[in-house]
DNA sequence: CCCGAAGTGCCACCGAGTGCCAAGTGTGCC
DNA sequence: GGCACACTTGGCACTCGGTGGCACTTCGGG
């Protein structure tokens, strides 16, 4: 079930019938990515297979990227709307903990789990991809210090110790991803990243 | 002056031929990166004020990129160098810091600050570029994540603790060097470095 | 029912990057 | 000096991702 309202405001309809296509097309796309690989895939091959243009596509996606990464837009803004919530007197790397639940989630979800692996293979099978992902991480990165930075109470911009904080935090959630990726799911994702958040805790 | 001979070993002509053209074209390329921009500066442009061919080009170099994070590998070595040479009893968040300094070396050179700082704003200003610089720190974290898995007597890679170590370490370099840009270097990049990995010691 | 805005297809175009082949350039050896 | 050989270079045609422009359709509201 698709959500119609959102705060009490109906999404038009345009806006409904492009999420949809984007949705579509970000499926066809991703299995035709696993198959046969991303550079093996040309949007001539994609726009082939959906029935549009290719200009159509780019209509929809700004690039062929977009049809992998788009959803960690998504992620990081559930990820800052999740910290937020916490309560302002816990202890941030508490709190990062916390809100990182929405990434484990997300990961977790057994009926997208096979789709979600596929794409993390296809991912760092490719530079320029893992590269698109870093750069959308780091994204999330600054908008997570400029909470710290209130929250911890150093408004200073001269300080770089909330950005510090914030990269160590992802850097915990990206090795605990890389080690539950490599050990086929042996261990919960949550518990690599508690061990990986527990070696470093802020001073 | 330039080594010519490495380990005892005199470098060959080619190579050394090669390694003079690719700084070449470096400094021409920045130059005309810094004055025009980025994406303004199309590789036909380079390689018309450089006198040579397209096709020439791409055997020196593999990518445009390469024109600006060229220098990325290279850091990336001198870091892992510097770290295997710290003492194996050192605790390893300390022989990162020490090793960090041969990347503050880099950048406090006052020869190339200007340049330094023009390369900066050229790859802050593109997101492909930031991208890449992160895909290539990435790199460097994963050869540091290997040694200080070995260093801290964590043999098994089921183990997310080194590589979260590295990369947060990595995150206080990045958060500096932010700061440091940021602030136009009214305190010493050393200085803000030793603040944000204060903040963050491993357990 | 009509008007305007949004969506679409098509085509020409740009820039990065590659494969291929022919011509140039130097180096060592006889 | 001349020959053979390895390496370098240039030019061309090509692929692919992505954009601009324009004409056409569709759809919703007054």
């Amino acid at each position: 079930m698709v959500d119609i309202m959102v705060h009490g405001n109906p999404i038009p309809v345009r806006e409904r019938t492009r999420r949809a296509m984007r949705a579509e097309l970000t499926l066809l796309a991703q299995d035709l990515f696993a198959a046969k690989g991303y550079d093996q895939t040309t949007i001539e091959d994609l726009v082939a297979a959906a029935g549009m243009s290719k200009r159509t596509f780019f209509r929809y996606f700004t690039s062929k990227e977009d049809l992998v990464l788009g959803k960690y837009e998504l992620l990081a803004d559930r990820l800052t709307e999740a910290i937020t919530a916490r309560p302002r007197e816990e202890p941030v790397w508490e709190s990062l903990r916390r809100a990182f639940d929405v990434i484990v989630e997300f990961f977790d979800d057994e009926r997208q789990l096979a789709r979600t692996l596929a794409m993390e293979k296809v991912i760092c099978a490719n530079p320029a991809l893992s590269a698109g992902e870093l750069e959308r991480m780091a994204r999330a990165q600054e908008q997570l210090a400029d909470l710290l930075r209130d929250r911890m109470g150093r408004p200073s911009p001269a300080d770089p110790t909330p950005a510090a904080i914030a990269g160590a935090a992802l850097s915990c959630l990206i090795a605990a991803k890389k080690t539950w990726i490599a050990t086929s799911q042996s261990r919960p994702f949550g518990e690599l990243l508690d061990e990986a958040m527990a070696a470093l805790r802020p001073a």
